[in-house]
RNA sequence: GGAGGCGUAGCCAAGUCCGGUCAGGCGAAGGCCUGCAAAGCCUUUAUACGUCGGUUCAAAUCCGACCGCCUCCUCCA
């Protein structure tokens, strides 16, 4: 297990990453309400929490990661009465949504990712519990947590409690003794969705879920608790509250959050309707460019969004995919027993700075940047190696080297495939006929005729088959569009 | 009003906790390659750190004041 360092909300400091009982690790991420279409600020999260889960796992780690879907509250229930269904069938088409759009990021699906309506029974036995242990109260039929019995309220947020008390004022009729004060469990008709409990026919409230899922499947003390900074206040103030209130053991060892997806630096969500959904985004970029705008930075300051800075990443996301094919033409070029013509770039340098990068709290933009410079250092050499026939067979080793280091931390740890790109299906069924027209092309090149070889080529590249001509011949790609 | 965060070259963005040296990308300009292109690669693009003071041999980095922006305090990743 390799060292890692992490920023913890919860003390607003970077701390030496040692969980509970390692090598295990549990993560809790608060997952989506499944009642849309997920944007790129759902994106930037499960993205940032990913790439937390693969360097922890690279590390050494065993992970359990766990992530929940909210799929019974206001906003599920609103949808289902808008269109006439029920809210589990909202749910079950969000649920599956959110997979079809997150499965082509590359984010890893969790161990386990639980539901609210599989773990009523749970929830009623947690709320029971703070009612016995006189941490939350009864009022006709709704359940409240009462601030005042948990002294340490606030902590991580750092909210002074009596302030907020001062400006807030108990609504009138609902009998909390606090303002602060929030609902365990909710009274609601019996023509709405709902479980009978010891208080009568009603809904958990709505922070008490995500304490009892991470318990049920990670026990009382979870190693990392992730969301967006949003979640703070109140709902992870109310996690630890509601957890360490009946457990007596620390709920979380460290708090980590993601900062936002920006536009023009206001805050992407729905009720400013700024966002943009990731199917619509899928139109125009591929999913790995979208991942690798969102790792440009680090995981918790804000990330402003807009078309034009995703399609600067895609430039950027091609110098490395570029990279990646210059390296395998280098591999699989031949090799004779000349003396080595230039000093290659160093691979541990390298590796060791990509790591210490992600090893200290997660710096994905400094790690990528540490993966840049290498690359251009290879460039060099490749550059250096074109006008030669052959190459030098300890150089050639080293390119071997460098393509499985590549691949493995481009791949396991950033979440960015290349290898798969380079095959495609298109390519074999087409390769022979594209071959037959650079053949004719060249035949209209040597008699001169440029107009006829500038046809087929620009006839080509209107069906996405790019040609490259170079010393060695012409080359060609399949260029998506 | 309370709490937290941010302000680095044309743009984006590391670095700030632990003062002293490189980030990196995009764009732009040159060049290589080419029959010409396209694509790709290379080079050059910077003594930049919101403002004003202070500490120090030395400050983007520490201290103080101020200005501007964002987030949370209401569902939100």
């Amino acid at each position: 297990m390799e060292t890692i360092t992490v920023y913890n909300s919860l003390t607003s400091k970077m701390e030496k990453f040692q969980p509970l009982n390692p090598p295990r690790v549990n993560i809790y991420v608060c997952g989506p309400t499944v009642y849309d279409d997920c944007h790129v600020g759902h994106a930037r999260a499960y993205v940032s929490f990913d790439l937390i889960r693969r360097v922890l796992e690279y590390s050494g780690y065993q992970v359990k990661y766990v992530q929940n879907f909210t799929d019974i509250d206001d906003k599920t229930i609103r949808r289902a009465d808008e269109q006439g269904r029920s809210y589990r069938e909202v749910a079950a088409q969000y649920t599956a949504s959110y997979f079809s759009v997150m499965d082509p990021l590359n984010v890893c699906r969790a161990d386990v990712h639980p539901t609210v309506s599989g773990h009523i029974d749970e929830i009623i036995e947690h709320v029971r519990a703070l009612v016995d242990k006189s941490h939350a109260y009864t009022v006709n039929g709704n359940v409240y947590f009462d601030i005042g019995s948990f002294p340490a309220y606030g902590q991580l947020s750092g909210q002074d409690i009596d302030e907020m008390i001062e400006g807030d004022r108990v609504e009138p009729g609902s009998g909390k003794r606090s303002s602060l004060d929030f609902a365990l469990w909710k009274q609601v008709p019996e023509d709405q969705p709902g479980w009978n409990s010891p208080w009568g026919y009603g809904r958990p409230g709505w922070h008490i879920e995500c304490s009892v899922m991470s318990r049920t499947h990670l026990g009382d003390t979870i190693d990392i608790h992730g969301g967006g900074q949003d979640l703070i206040f109140p709902h992870h103030e109310n996690e630890v509250a509601q957890s360490t209130a009946l457990t007596g053991k620390p709920f979380v060892r460290y708090w980590m959050h993601n900062g936002f997806v920006t536009i023009d630096d206001e805050k992407m969500s729905k009720s400013l309707n700024n966002f943009y959904t990731l199917e619509d985004l899928y139109k125009q970029f591929e999913p790995a460019v979208i991942r690798y705008f969102i790792l440009t930075r680090q995981y918790r300051s804000p990330i402003d969004f807009s078309l034009d800075r995703l399609s600067e990443a895609g430039e950027a996301f091609n110098r490395l995919r570029h990279f990646y094919r210059r390296l395998q033409a280098a591999e699989s070029r031949s090799c004779g027993s000349i003396e080595s013509t230039a000093t290659i770039p160093s691979l541990d340098q390298f590796k060791i700075d990509f790591l210490a990068a992600l090893r200290t709290d997660f710096n994905t933009a400094k790690a990528l940047g540490e993966l840049q410079k290498w690359v251009k250092k290879w460039n060099r050499i490749f550059d250096i190696w074109r006008d030669k026939t052959v190459i030098n067979r300890h150089e050639q080793e080293e390119v071997t080297a460098a393509r499985a280091v590549f691949e493995e931390l481009t791949a396991e740890l950033l979440g960015l495939d290349f290898s798969s790109c380079s095959s495609d299906n298109k390519v074999d069924r087409s390769a022979g006929l594209i071959d037959l027209l650079i053949d004719l092309r060249d035949r209209f090149r040597e008699a001169g005729d440029y107009s006829q070889a500038d046809l087929i080529r620009d006839r080509l590249a209107e069906l996405g088959y790019q040609l490259h001509d170079s010393p060695r011949g012409t080359t060609w790609e399949v260029v998506d569009d």
